[in-house]
RNA sequence: GGUCUGGUAGUUCAGUUGGUUUAGAAUACGUGCCUGUCACGCACGGGGUCGCGGGUUCGAGUCCCGUCCAGACCGCCA
């Protein structure tokens, strides 16, 4: 027997019993005649102590442990003679009667403390050893807590887990497949999912009637702290529901997640259209905690002399509370900030709504000050606020605008952690045209059913469809989206159609369904959550690696295994494909 | 594919216009001392391919070019 207790678990009512622990050194402190040692596991931390009193033989074993070391002792559980109320186990110590190492370990490359010295780059090389800190355990244990009331609260509303495949085959539509070669069907490949999106459709004409399943999905495209390779989804799917029942029942799901890990009671979610979404935020996944609202001055700021607003398609404001008092500095660092090629404004207007009532603003030359109250009046702005303006083609400039309105969320510290502000934004469109392609594209993806009243308009004005797809936005994160899907075979050929498919493309890359449906499909809908992020929102992550147990850096690479890497020339032959030609 | 930031001791970082002794600090590590520590304390010590390659210069950690690596972002992500 290794252990009778774990490390985080005597207290003073163990007090005169003998005990067996097992854990890694966590610290060793040598007062001399007597040391301590902070013994270490999952579950907490104990100390040990060994006295002056002690033979020789353990001393000089005591003496040889390092850091990380793996030891089995026993001992007598005591009270403390001074307490440390820092940790659970503070108010008892263990005297140690046998020690025996059951490893060893080398110097440790950083720190294994809450606050580590060591930088993210060699946390990952060595992320067993990061894993061990408990602010990295935490949150691996908050996640594994979520899953569970997933699984729990689906499972009560009668709905079933249950796996698709991870081999499939490759779409072109869509994010870019990772691709497996088959080794007994040579010259052909198989595609890791970017999620079970058909399966649980197929699950829905085969009368499953409701689905769930958390799963890895796959998408081979460039990274972010808040996107990964290979990602985990709450993936959902429902027969006979409209929208409505959709975001009812899920809305629940998150609720009950929040009311059990953060003991919040949420009031209902309120609901935003996408094309709302874009005039007011100028997004499709707005940030709610803080107001800051766009304003159209499109109307009453043109007809003078300045052309750049004469010439702008839109001219958009923003309020910024109690900021009128900004600095010239201030203010050019913000103007700063949107001229930068990612966000690629041309300039930034301000108007100052001083405390006396008078305005001020860097374009004085072109407007009199009545003009300028009548902005403010528009922009709702009191006496101390600052207005800030950006002009130009409708669609560049409501984005540059959003993260102008983010920089000021931040900078003004609005944009608190423990806060949660929940959105269903919905009605998205159904088709996004793409300028390169010169075609349209679903724009979540082509089994996305439009809105019934929208149908006509498929073929006269395809870009203004609405669809019946919705996105759950939490804090300006995009935690889940879906749709109600189309079960028509006739709706779903009108789909394909505006996609540019071909009646044989459609054939070939989903046959299967469409097939399917000729079967007797019924009407269906769902939904799908991302696990990472939830789990990074409610702990308050930037990033939602330290949600992963071994996540991939920014390239791609797992730097723990080095992977990706090459193969053997043996696997390529029978794998029956090439390498390319090394120049 | 692009923009920006960084790479100096095991680790996290500082290092001035290009010049000052042997490139520093903290922490980690080692040795010694220390009977109530829990971020123990004190003293001493070891530890460096300044990412790599090239260039400018009397002289480069510092400037220039290239390259690799890491991070944030844009494109991309139905």
């Amino acid at each position: 027997m290794y252990r009778t207790h774990t490390c985080g678990q005597l207290r003073l009512e163990h007090i005169n019993e003998d005990v067996c622990l097992s854990g890694w050194v966590q610290k060793i402190r040598n007062l001399g005649a007597m040391t301590f040692i902070d013994l270490r596991d999952r579950y907490g931390i104990t100390q040990l102590v060994m006295e002056e009193s002690a033979p020789e033989e353990l001393k000089k074993q005591i003496s040889a442990l390092g850091r990380e070391y793996v030891i089995q002792i026993h001992g007598k559980v005591v009270e403390r003679a001074s307490k440390n109320n820092k940790i659970p186990t503070g108010n008892i110590e263990i005297i140690i009667h046998t020690i025996s190492t059951l490893s060893h370990s080398e110097v440790p490359p950083f720190t294994i403390e809450d606050h580590t010295d060591g930088g993210d780059e060699i946390r990952m090389k060595y992320r067993y050893l990061d894993l061990r800190r408990a602010t990295v355990r935490k949150n691996l244990e908050l996640r594994h807590k979520m899953a569970n009331l997933v699984r729990n609260y689906m499972d009560c509303l009668d709905f079933i887990e249950v796996e698709t495949p991870v081999l499939i085959k490759s779409t072109p539509e869509g994010a870019r497949d990772f691709v497996v070669p088959s080794r007994m069907n040579q010259g052909q490949f198989y595609a890791l999912p970017q999620s079970p999106q058909t399966f649980k459709q197929l699950l829905m004409v085969s009368g499953f009637d409701r689905y769930y399943q958390i799963v890895k999905c796959f998408r081979d495209e460039d990274l972010r702290a808040d996107r990964q390779p290979e990602f985990t989804q709450i993936d959902c799917e429902m027969s006979f529901v409209e929208q409505e029942d959709v975001l009812h029942t899920f809305e629940g799901l998150i609720k009950h997640l929040f009311k059990v890990l953060k003991d919040l009671d949420m009031a209902a979610f309120p609901r935003i259209t996408w094309a709302e979404a874009m005039e007011r935020y100028g997004c499709d996944k707005p940030d709610i905690r803080f107001d800051m609202q766009f304003k159209d001055l499109t109307g009453i700021a043109k007809n003078n002399a300045f052309a750049t607003f004469n010439e702008a398609e839109y001219i958009g404001a923003i309020c910024v509370p109690a900021c009128a008092e900004y600095t010239r500095k201030q203010l050019d660092e913000l103007a700063e900030f949107v001229k930068r090629p990612q966000i690629g404004a041309k300039g930034l207007v301000f108007v100052k709504y001083n405390h006396d009532g008078s305005l001020k603003s860097s374009v004085d030359k072109f407007y009199s000050e009545s003009d300028l109250k009548k902005w403010a009046e528009k922009c709702q702005a009191q006496p101390g606020d600052l207005i800030l303006i950006l002009a130009g083609v409708k669609k560049k400039t409501l984005p540059q605008l959003s993260e102008l309105r983010l920089e000021l969320g931040n900078r003004l510290g609005l944009r608190d952690k423990q806060a949660f502000k929940p959105l269903w934004v919905i009605d998205f469109p159904l088709l996004e045209w793409d300028e390169e392609t010169k075609r349209f594209y679903a724009m979540h993806h082509p089994f996305t059913s439009p809105m019934m009243e929208d149908i006509v308009l498929m073929e006269t004005d395809p870009g203004s469809v609405r669809a019946n797809a919705y996105d759950l936005v939490i804090n300006g994160v995009e935690v889940g989206g879906g749709s109600i899907r189309i079960f028509d075979t006739e709706l779903q050929s009108k789909m394909f159609k505006c996609l540019g498919f071909t009646e044989k493309q459609a054939e070939n890359q989903f046959g299967f369904l469409l097939n399917a449906f000729k079967y007797g499909a019924p009407p269906h809908g769902g939904i799908a959550f991302g696990l990472d992020r939830l789990t990074s929102l409610f702990l308050g992550l930037d990033s939602i690696r330290d949600t992963i147990a071994f996540p991939k850096n920014n390239s791609g690479r797992d730097t723990m295994i080095d992977s990706p890497a090459e193969i053997a020339e043996e696997q390529y032959k029978e794998l029956g494909i090439q390498p390319r030609n090394k120049e």
